[in-house]
DNA sequence: GCGTGGCATTAAGCCCCTCAA
DNA sequence: TTGAGGGGCTTAATGCCACGC
């Protein structure tokens, strides 16, 4: 986190230039999104504004291609591909949602596919000495989700099993395999947020354990989502409010405050707001929202 | 700009895909970036990403490509140039503002490479007969910048001007020349965007007039500046309240007032904000920054 | 485990050209 | 001027394998 606050001041980016700092940020480290997801959905949102253009440019392919500086052909192509994304919902490559489906789903078809109830092992199906295991389940750690440990060809087949769900929606000419860096590209990721932990054993297959019954669940990752949900949430509030379009309001306040009373201060606002809100609130009449974020400079 | 909102709309995007969107609409749309420019600026996005992951994965290239899918290789690659970036102030390929820089400097080349004094012609040296000349002079929009007309041949040479100054800044091994499409799609920029505008005259080279002293000043144009920089700055708020950052606040509140009292609602608010800033404000003390949207859902 | 090297495929961002409606 | 073809070069995303540490 430190790191990547330290490398946005260090290059000084232009306002567009951090917003898709930011969302780097997120979706590849925070979410564990695919680097090649990421590209393709930027990619997507750029077809996206093209076929825009197209359309209000009176379908001229050389004129769009020229507007946007690429070629006739490839605006075609995107005209096309964006065409049939609305009229037959063939999928777009886009991100599709704060984390990969594949990681989302993981905690749960391990629990389906290797369920464990209370007083059962938790180690079935090793080579491993009854000592050797109660030896590991011991050292697990509590709390753990109803799941049995698994090794690590199991792990492979619930990732495998996983990967061809998720294909599944896609037609079959641009379905991929799951290839070995993409297998192990699911697993880190597993690991790195601390939804599965591998726990390495002298001899044999290393073992697996499902720490979370879901991925990501932390309080920090919960900031990280309402983060992303806000930010396009307040973009499409100033979206409208460029067109100006009626009852949007933007507001924004620099004020000095002397360090012992900006809590105060911050506590005072919320107060404020609230009040407001209560005093024009009316059930069942149109839905205003309002979104406010305040910190130093 | 409608048009924007339904295909959006149609599309239901997730929030990180709705904020690519909205920037990839004011990237090219609004600002006239090159579609290559803004793909290239996601990528920038992601090797940031990627590079700080390898700074805290203990420089380990291998590992880094395992969390975010690419090639160790490649992963190299990118840290190379992030370093350079970073100690030699190479330059990424980023946005660098909110229009590319050959077209904010436009007007001001043409001002001062084709200046117009009050009482001057406004067009020198052409074959046109006087008679043609005053009937154009004529013709033209009132309140001009003082620049005089020129030709499509002079047009062209003041964007190869432009251009080659833009490349002055890059090494040279990445200079690109001014290709054909590129100089077209330059110049329909600067046409869509009414800052130039072309007289077609029925033999020889069609003229062109400087229609503004500056790269779309409008103020639609002016509130697209505002939501990205506040865009931006709210991204960065929330990403501070998400580490917990102290003295952050963020808030979001939903209530349904009834119509004929929405505008009166905001105005009590924006007061409200008023009153208390002044409040808190004390000249000197740690600048806290407030900002505030609102929208009917 | 790691870094490094090679080799292959495919897509796509760029450029240029021609011809018919 | 536009749509529809043709051709080209180059980068890079993605994969595989192999060596030496």
């Amino acid at each position: 986190m430190k790191e990547d606050r330290d490398l946005m001041q260090r290059l000084k980016p232009c306002a567009m230039d951090q917003i898709l700092m930011y969302l780097a940020f997120s979706a590849l480290k925070t979410g564990g999104h695919r680097h090649g997801a990421f590209l393709d959905a930027a990619a997507t949102a750029a077809k996206c504004a093209i076929y825009s253009t197209y359309m209000e440019e009176e379908q001229n392919l050389r004129r769009t291609g020229r507007l946007h500086h690429l070629e006739p052909k490839r605006v075609k192509v995107i005209v096309k591909e964006i065409d049939q994304a609305l009229a037959e919902g063939k999928l777009l490559k886009m991100l599709g949602s704060q984390e990969p489906e594949y990681l989302i789903q993981f905690p749960y078809v391990w629990l389906e596919q290797h369920p464990w109830q209370a007083g059962a092992p938790r180690i079935v199906g090793t080579h491993l000495t009854p000592r050797e295991k109660s030896e590991i389940e011991r050292d697990l750690p509590d709390e753990l989700p109803p799941a049995r440990l698994i090794n690590s060809i199991q792990l492979m087949e619930l990732i495998e099993f996983l990967h061809s769900r998720s294909q599944e929606a896609l037609p079959l000419p641009k379905r991929e395999p799951l290839s070995e860096p993409l297998l192990d590209h699911i697993r880190d990721r597993l690991i790195y947020s601390r939804t599965v932990e591998r726990i390495d054993i002298s001899r044999g297959l290393p073992l697996y354990v499902l720490l979370k019954t879901s991925y990501s669940p932390e309080s920090r990752e919960e900031r990280v989502f309402s983060m992303i949900e806000d930010t396009a949430s307040y973009f499409r509030l100033l979206n409208a409010w460029v067109d100006r379009a009626p009852h949007t309001f933007r507001a924004l306040e620099t004020l000095d405050v002397p360090a012992d009373q900006v809590e105060e201060a911050l506590n005072e606002l919320d107060k404020l707001l609230r009040a407001w809100a209560d005093k024009y609130h009316c059930e069942g009449s149109p839905t205003l929202l309002l979104q406010l974020a305040a910190g130093l400079k």
